[in-house]
DNA sequence: ACCTCACATTGACACTCGTCAATTTATTTG
DNA sequence: CAAATAAATTGACGAGTGTCAATGTGAGGT
């Protein structure tokens, strides 16, 4: 097979910083998915979400002593859960019982395998 | 078969929050898992790690563009990305080239099923 | 009705965080 | 060495967040 020479600017061409195509994350999916992790993102509310996860059904009132903190501050960040979907509360009586939604769970999952 | 009558005390045994025996995931293992999950709590951030994701190596340059932020908060943000384990940067020339980190994802993926 | 208890809400405070201009460091090229 | 470029660092500012005391709400229990 025949070999022919060519003349290959090499110098150059890469001094300076290309462009690149690739795929980004629209804002308005990149503001929900956000708003997901960042109800995980603190460790006292990872604390709470893993008592709620450990039980079948943890009242708000079972989850101030182990975390330490005051009644206020635990319902404030059972909201922030609440709110990202990853809990549920039933209220029955003067109790409200927590518990995780396991399909929310699966769906942040695979939000990490794409 | 026979039947017998019990007396059984309903009234007054649940009229106040009793504690319950719970697992709570401790203070410094709640810390760190905050970390990895504050990384991916920011809209810009996840925007830029799917950048990074999406193509095999991308430079710092190759994202301020599309996300339409400075380079010191673009490499702010790699940064927290990069301490979080998410993502690698390799120095080569004047360019870092990021990736992702695919253990890391799989580690922050299996937290979401215990 | 009154009191008690579980929980939510408000307001205020300190602290953290995202952002960018300016500067510095490191590397390549002329 | 000098000029240019990629990226990290510093400093500063406004916005957001975790925290708790005080108060409000609503459902039992006596």
């Amino acid at each position: 097979m025949a070999r022919r020479v060519i003349d290959v600017e090499v110098t150059s061409s890469l001094d300076t910083c290309q462009p690149l195509a690739a795929h980004v994350m629209s804002e308005s999916e990149a503001d929900e998915v956000a708003r997901v992790f960042n109800a995980l993102s603190d460790p006292v509310r990872l604390r709470i979400f893993s008592l709620i996860a450990s039980g079948a059904e943890v009242c708000s009132c079972n989850l101030e002593a182990p975390v330490a903190k005051s009644q206020p501050t635990v319902s404030h960040h059972t909201r922030i859960l609440a709110n990202a979907g990853l809990i549920v509360g039933e209220k029955r009586g003067r109790w409200t019982y927590w518990r995780v939604v396991a399909s929310r769970l699966d769906q942040v999952a695979e939000l990490l395998h794409t």
